[in-house]
RNA sequence: GCCGCCUUAGCUCAGUGGUAGAGCGCAUCCUUGGUAAGGCUGAGGUCGACAGUUCAAUCCUGUCAGGCGGCACCA
C-alpha cells in the first residue's frame, strides 16, 4: 500500500519505452496489414523553453497517436522545429550571439522538457528548418517552381521599416509603425519573388468542400480570404479629356444589373490614368500624395472620409452613347483590386452614395424593392443594396437583381464591350525577406543574362557564417565575399540574391519531407504516398488562414509537378483552445505578479511576501507581459507530467481555451491517486477464478460502457468528455471494493481495471504502465490492444423512463427493453403517482418514446 | 460595417428535442496507520431575454441584449 510516485514512475517508464524502441514508425513492408495513420502537431518556433500552450498541443497529438497505435494503426508520429526567423537575429543584435548558435541551443533545451512529456515520437525523424540538408532540399523546389512559373520577380509595394531597414510584414505593422523599432513604415515599391498562389485560387476553393474534417470555421475564414467574386469587366469609352492613349477605361463590377443608376467614374489614385494626368497637374498630384499617406493610419479607416478628384475627363455609358459620365480619381479605390476602378451607382452602394452625397452626383434609384412604390421611393443616406425589381432600367425592367445581372451581362458582351468575369481578393504570395537568417533564394543576378537559377550541383546555397550584426540592415548585403560571384551561364561578374525565403515557405512542405528527412530528394515520393495525406493535424486557430492556405497551395504545385500524389496536404484538422489563467496585479502600485507570489486567504488574496492586497483581474492567454505564467518544468516537478497531461486535456472542450488554476491542477493529481488506489487495492495475486458473479454484472457494464465511451470520446475529439467518464468510473470502482470481495467480484474488478488501465494510457501514459504492471498484465501497456466492449453488456435489460403529464415529469416507471408501446404505456397509466395526477383529466393522447420517456396529454 | 462563435450551479465549464451534470469552491460529518491526506452526505440552477415550431424546447427557428474572434473602403 502507497501513494503513487511519479517522480519514480514516469522516468522509469520513459527510459523503458526507449530501450524497447516503442514509438519507432514502421515502413509500409514492415507494417504489413496494418493501416497508416499520420498524425501531426504544427511544429514549435524553438524559442527556447516550452510554455503551456505546446503541453497542451503536443499532448492532444499523443493521445492520438497512443490512441491509433492501441488501435492497431502504423502512426508517424514526427517532431520538427520552424527554426527560421527573426527572434534569432534580434538576439544576436541585442545580445551578440550568432543566430545559429543561439537557435540551435534552443532547440536542445526545448527537445529535453519534450521528451520529459512523454510523447510517443519518433525521435529519429526530427530535423530543423535552418538544417543546410533541409534548406538546401527548399531551394531545388524553388527552382521547380520557378522553371514552371510559377515564382517569379516583380515591383511591389512593400512595408519599409526605415530604422530596422527591412521589410515588414503586414502583422508586424502595429498603428502604422515598425513593431520593433517603432519607425513610422514607408510604403516602398521593391522588386520582389512571389510565388503565384492566386493560379490555384479556384481550386483552393474548390478543395475546401473535400474538407469534411476540417472545422467550418477554418473553411470559412480560407473561403473569404480568398474573396472569389462574380462580376463583369467592362469598358467605358473616354469622350474628352484624357491623353489619346487612354482610349476607355476599364472597370469591374459585382452589380451590372445598377447599370442605368451609374452616375460617375471613380479610378484608384494608383491608376495609370490619374499618374498621367498628374504629371502635369500638380493639384491632382498633391491629391494622389494625401491619398497614400492616409493609406496605413487606422484614424483614416476608421473616419472612411470619402474624397475624390474631378479629372475633367468624361465617359459614355455603355448603353447609351450620348450619356456622359464624369472620371474622378478616388481614395476608396483600391489599385490592386480588379482594374482599379469602378463606375459609382450611388443609390446601391453605399461608399458611391457618401461620395455622390459629398460632390453633389445624382442619386437614381433602379431596383425597387418589393411593396415600394416606384414614384415616390428615393434614397437618402442609407444605400438599398437589398433584393427587388429593376426600374428605371429601359431593358431590364421588371427582371429581378439575378435576372437583370445576367441580362446587362449579355448584352454588354454581345456588345463587345466587355465579359462576366471572376475576381479574387488573393493576391501572390510575396516571399522575399530581406534578412539573413532564412534560406537563401538560389538565384543568382548577372547583368546581362538575367536572374539565373543556381545549378543543382552548386546546391545548397549556405548561409555564410561569418556575419556581423552590429549594424541594422541584411548582412548578406554587406558580406565582402559570399554575394558576390560569377554567373553560372556566362561566368560574367555577377551577385547573389540577397533576400531570403519568408519562414512561411519552410513550414508549407516540411509535413511531406517527415515521410522520409533523409531523402536526397525533397520529397521521397515513395513514402510519401504512403504516408500522406496527414489524417490528423493539431495546431492553433492563428494559423487558419495564412500557413494553412500557403500548404495547401504548395503541395498543388508540388503534386502537378509529379513530387507529390494529393492534393490536400491535411485530411483532418483540429485547432485547439489557448491555456489561459487569472491575472493579478498589486493594488497600490498595478504591477501585475506572477500566481506563484500570492496566495489566497480568509476570502482575500494578498503577496506572500508582503501581505500587501492583490486585485484578481481578467482571465487572459498566458503571457510573460502579464506574469500570468505558468512553468509546465514546474508543474512536472511538483505533480508530474501526467497530472500536466491530464489538466490540459479535462476541463474544457480541446478546441476551448481551458483555465489553468492551481486547484485544477490538484485535482487532476487526485483522479491519479484515485486510480492508482484503486488498483493498489486489488491483490497481488491474480484472481482464482474467472468466472465472475452475477451481482457485479453493475461493475461490469460500467467497465464496458467506459471503454466504449472513451473510445467515442477519442473519435470525435471529446478528451474532455472521456476524462469526465474516467471521474464517473471511479465511483463505481468505490462501489465495488477489493476488501472482502469474493473471488468472482475480485474477477470482474480485475477486468474493470485492466480496460481502466487501458483507456487511460493515451492521457496518463506512465501512470498506466505502472497499473498494467501493478494488475500482473504481459508487456507493456502501450503494447496492449485497445480494449473492446461487449455489446451484450452496453445495453440494460429493464429501462427507468420518465413519465410526463402536459410536459412536466410527473413519475418515473421501470420497464423490461423488450416492451412494446402498448405495454409501456399500461404500465405509465397503471401508476400510482400517474393516477393521482391524471384525476379529474381526461386522457387525449399517450406519446411512448421507447427508453426515454412517456408524454401523456390529458386535459 | 460584414461573417462566425459564445451566454447552463459561487467559479471554470460539460451535456441533451424527453429525469439538468462534472471539477473546483462551500457546508455537515467520518477517518487521522492511504497523511505534500482520504472519504460520506448535502445545499446551490426561471439553462442570457422575448417570440415561434412541437405532445414536449436549455437544445430547433427568428428577433434582441451582452461577451469573444476573423475580415474590413474588395466595387
Amino acid at each position: 500500500m502507497g501513494r503513487y510516485n511519479p517522480k519514480e514512475a514516469e522516468p522509469h517508464w520513459r527510459e523503458r519505452w526507449a530501450a524497447e524502441d516503442s514509438f519507432r514508425t514502421l515502413s509500409a513492408n514492415e507494417a504489413g496489414a496494418r493501416p497508416k495513420y499520420y498524425v501531426l502537431e504544427m511544429f514549435p518556433y524553438p524559442s527556447g523553453r516550452i510554455h503551456m500552450g505546446h503541453v497542451r498541443n503536443y499532448t492532444m497529438g499523443d493521445v492520438v497517436a497512443r490512441f491509433k497505435r492501441a488501435q492497431g494503426f502504423n502512426v508517424l508520429h514526427p517532431m520538427g522545429w520552424d527554426a527560421f526567423g527573426m527572434p534569432a537575429e534580434n538576439a544576436a543584435m541585442e545580445r551578440g550571439v550568432h543566430p545559429k548558435g543561439w537557435t540551435y541551443d534552443n532547440i536542445a533545451a526545448m527537445r529535453e522538457p519534450l521528451k520529459t512529456l512523454g510523447l510517443s515520437i519518433d525521435w529519429s525523424r526530427e530535423f530543423a528548418t535552418c538544417d543546410p540538408e533541409y534548406y538546401g532540399q527548399e531551394q531545388k523546389l524553388f527552382l521547380e517552381l520557378y522553371r514552371r512559373g510559377l515564382a517569379y520577380r516583380r515591383e511591389g509595394v512593400v512595408n519599409w521599416d526605415p530604422v530596422d531597414m527591412t521589410v515588414l510584414a503586414n502583422e508586424q505593422v502595429i498603428d502604422g509603425r515598425g513593431w520593433r523599432s517603432g519607425a513610422v513604415v514607408e510604403k516602398r515599391k521593391l522588386t520582389q519573388w512571389f510565388l503565384r498562389i492566386t493560379h490555384y485560387a479556384d481550386d483552393l476553393i474548390e478543395g475546401l468542400k473535400t474538407l469534411d474534417r476540417w472545422p467550418d470555421k477554418v473553411r470559412l475564414m480560407q473561403e473569404n480570404w480568398i474573396g472569389r467574386s462574380q462580376g463583369l469587366r467592362l469598358s467605358f469609352k473616354v469622350t474628352g479629356g484624357a491623353p489619346a492613349e487612354f482610349e476607355a477605361i476599364d472597370v469591374y463590377t459585382t452589380r451590372p444589373d445598377t447599370l442605368y443608376g451609374a452616375s460617375f467614374i471613380g479610378v484608384a489614385p494608383d491608376h495609370p490614368l490619374a499618374q498621367t494626368l498628374a504629371a502635369d497637374r500638380p493639384e491632382l498630384a498633391e491629391f494622389i500624395v494625401k491619398c497614400r499617406q492616409g493609406g496605413a493610419s487606422e484614424a483614416d479607416i476608421e473616419a472612411g472620409e470619402k474624397l475624390g478628384f474631378d479629372t475633367g475627363v468624361t465617359v459614355a455609358h455603355p448603353f447609351d452613347p450620348s450619356w456622359r459620365l464624369p472620371v474622378y480619381v478616388a481614395n476608396f479605390i483600391l489599385m490592386d483590386y480588379g482594374t482599379g476602378a469602378i463606375f459609382g451607382c450611388p443609390a446601391h452602394d453605399q461608399r458611391d452614395l457618401d461620395f455622390a452625397r459629398k460632390y453633389g452626383l445624382k442619386v437614381m434609384p433602379v431596383v425597387l424593392p418589393s411593396g415600394a412604390d416606384p414614384v415616390s421611393f428615393s434614397v437618402g443616406d442609407e444605400a438599398y443594396t437589398g433584393p427587388g425589381r429593376l426600374f428605371n432600367s429601359q431593358f431590364l425592367d421588371g427582371l429581378t437583381v439575378e435576372e437583370g445581372k445576367r441580362a446587362a451581362i449579355a448584352k454588354v458582351e454581345a456588345a463587345g464591350q466587355g465579359q462576366g468575369a471572376t475576381v479574387y481578393r488573393l493576391r501572390d504570395w510575396g516571399v522575399s525577406r530581406q534578412r539573413y537568417w532564412g534560406c537563401p533564394i538560389p538565384i543568382i543576378h548577372c547583368t546581362a543574362c538575367g536572374p539565373t537559377p543556381v545549378p543543382e550541383k552548386d546546391l545548397p546555397v549556405l548561409l555564410p557564417d561569418d556575419v556581423a550584426f552590429d549594424k541594422p540592415g541584411n548582412p548578406l548585403l554587406r558580406h565582402p565575399t559570399w554575394r558576390f560571384t560569377t554567373c553560372p551561364t556566362c561566368a560574367g561578374p555577377a551577385e547573389r540574391e540577397t533576400d531570403t525565403f519568408d519562414t512561411f515557405v519552410d513550414s508549407s512542405w516540411y509535413f511531406a519531407r517527415f515521410a522520409n528527412p533523409r531523402a536526397e530528394q525533397p520529397v521521397d515520393r515513395t513514402a510519401a504516398d504512403y504516408w500522406l495525406p496527414v489524417d490528423q493535424y493539431i495546431g492553433g486557430v492563428e494559423h487558419a488562414v495564412l500557413h494553412l492556405l500557403y500548404a495547401r497551395f504548395l503541395t498543388r504545385a508540388l503534386a502537378d509537378d509529379g513530387l507529390l500524389d494529393v492534393k490536400e496536404p491535411f485530411a483532418g484538422l483540429f485547432t485547439q483552445g489557448m491555456v489561459t489563467h487569472e491575472t493579478y496585479r498589486a493594488t497600490c502600485d498595478g504591477r501585475w505578479v506572477a500566481p506563484d507570489e500570492i496566495e489566497q486567504k480568509d476570502g482575500t488574496t494578498v503577496l506572500i511576501e508582503t501581505g500587501e492586497a492583490v486585485e484578481v483581474c481578467g482571465v487572459e492567454k498566458m503571457s510573460k507581459s502579464k506574469k500570468n505564467v505558468v512553468a509546465p518544468e514546474d508543474i512536472f516537478d511538483q505533480y508530474g507530467v501526467d497530472a500536466a497531461r491530464l489538466f490540459v486535456l479535462s476541463d474544457s472542450p480541446p478546441e476551448r481555451d481551458v483555465q489553468w488554476s492551481a486547484s485544477g491542477v490538484e485535482g487532476a493529481w487526485r483522479l491519479i491517486q484515485r486510480i492508482w488506489a484503486e488498483f493498489d487495492a486489488q491483490p497481488v495475486e491474480p484472481p482464482a477464478t474467472v468466472e465472475m458473479s452475477e451481482d457485479c454484472v453493475a461493475l461490469r457494464r460500467a467497465s464496458h460502457r467506459l471503454a466504449q465511451q472513451v473510445t467515442d470520446g477519442l473519435d470525435n475529439f471529446r478528451f474532455n468528455l472521456a476524462v469526465a467518464r474516467m471521474h464517473e468510473m471511479m465511483s463505481v470502482l468505490r462501489a465495488h471494493p477489493a476488501t472482502g470481495a469474493s473471488p468472482g467480484q475480485l474477477a470482474a474488478r480485475h477486468e474493470a481495471l485492466s480496460i481502466l488501465a487501458r483507456v487511460i494510457s493515451p492521457f496518463m501514459p506512465h501512470l498506466a504502465e505502472s497499473c498494467w504492471e501493478r494488475l500482473g498484465c504481459e508487456g507493456l501497456v502501450v503494447d496492449a490492444p485497445w480494449p473492446k466492449p461487449d455489446p451484450a453488456l452496453l445495453t440494460q435489460d429493464v429501462a427507468v423512463l420518465a413519465v410526463q403529464i402536459n410536459g412536466k415529469r410527473r413519475a418515473e416507471i421501470r420497464a423490461p427493453n423488450e416492451a412494446d408501446d402498448a405495454a409501456i404505456e399500461a404500465i405509465a397509466l397503471g401508476d400510482d403517482d400517474v393516477q393521482r395526477h391524471l384525476q379529474g383529466l381526461t386522457v387525449r393522447k399517450v406519446i411512448v418514446v421507447k427508453g426515454r420517456i412517456v408524454n401523456i396529454v390529458a386535459g
